[in-house]
DNA sequence: GGCCCTCTTTAGGGCCTT
């Protein structure tokens, strides 16, 4: 199976998606939410958040608000995620010839494709900390997506970058990572399928992304599930600067995609900008480099593959 | 930090991620 003939599907089902939050501005999910509530003796706390992305782009500013209650069963959430002459921008968006039909079915598929995004308060993984995370499941669909503003606990000073200041997440309704850890395993279990593993896909990933989101999950003391799996789009993009060399002189998110033509939806350096760009590169990747599903998963890695961090850090 | 390239391999610089 490529993955060129899920993406057939899915890419239509992303445009769907994206067309049908333009009527309602709102994308909802309800996931349980035990853990947490046994960690805080089931008290009811709400959490909401209100982003405003980087004033220095009027043009392109955008805001969502995410409202969540904590409650002895399930805890939902309400996400505002573009304004709504941005996902006009989106829907506007060609999709490569994409057939209208899904080819396929959901349990046919070796894995579950998950494509994600963290912004952070800078570069170590060590001393830095997580303050967005992002993620898309290719299959589309109901609950799809997941976006979320973290608590670092600390003051952001590269807030010029991707526009989250402390103001907007060192505060009590800001959930830290660690209270998100369990809304996150209970998402990718709702999008796992029996007996097959969930693979992660992130631009730079085996470098930055994967090991933050390790060092979070070890700060936590919460074991990440053995079945996850990664790949690094960056070392599939480099493929592309052999054979393509005079297009592709760099595999910079933002130069993909400019090479493949893919409009800017909001603002860059926001995690779910960039994931919905990443969902476009990734299809454009393996399309022009053959890429299978299984070969996908041939180049995947386990967080066992990295480097340990040392205890205490 | 990991990867890639070259003026290389007993090394160093640049890219990529925020």
């Amino acid at each position: 199976m490529s993955l060129y003939s899920i993406f057939c599907g899915n890419f239509h089902q992303l445009r769907n998606s994206i067309g049908s939050c333009s009527s309602t501005g709102l994308l909802k999910c309800g996931l349980l939410y035990r853990t947490v509530l046994q960690n805080r003796g089931n008290k009811t706390r709400p959490i909401s958040t209100t982003i405003l992305a980087r004033s220095t782009r009027k043009e392109s500013k955008q805001s969502f608000k995410t409202s969540r209650h904590l409650h002895s069963e399930s805890v939902e959430s309400s996400i505002e995620v573009l304004k709504q002459s941005d996902l006009e921008h989106l829907k506007s968006l060609q999709c490569y010839n994409i057939p209208q039909k899904v080819s396929g079915v959901k349990t046919d598929w070796p894995a579950t494709i998950l494509v994600f995004d963290i912004e952070t308060t800078g570069f170590s993984r060590r001393y830095e900390r997580i303050i967005e995370f992002a993620v898309r499941d290719l299959m589309g669909g109901k609950n799809s997506t997941i976006q979320t503003l973290i608590n670092p606990e600390r003051e952001i000073k590269n807030a010029y970058v991707h526009g989250i200041s402390s103001s907007m997440v060192c505060k009590p309704d800001i959930p830290r990572f660690r209270e998100f850890i369990p809304i996150l395993l209970q998402y990718v279990l709702s999008r796992q399928m029996a007996d097959k593993p969930v693979l992660w896909v992130a631009h730079n990933g085996r470098s930055f992304d994967v090991p933050f989101l390790m060092y979070e999950f070890q700060r936590s003391k919460i074991e990440m599930p053995g079945d996850w799996l990664f790949v690094d789009t960056l070392p599939i993009a480099r493929q592309l600067i052999g054979s393509d060399g005079e297009k592709l002189k760099s595999v910079s998110l933002d130069n993909l995609r400019e090479h493949y033509k893919i409009p800017l939806a909001g603002s860059a350096h926001r995690a779910m900008q960039d994931v919905i760009t990443l969902c476009y590169v990734l299809q454009k990747l393996t399309f022009e480099l053959k890429l299978t599903v299984p070969q996908l998963l041939e180049r995947s890695f386990r967080v066992s593959d990295l480097s340990t961090p040392r205890p205490g850090k």
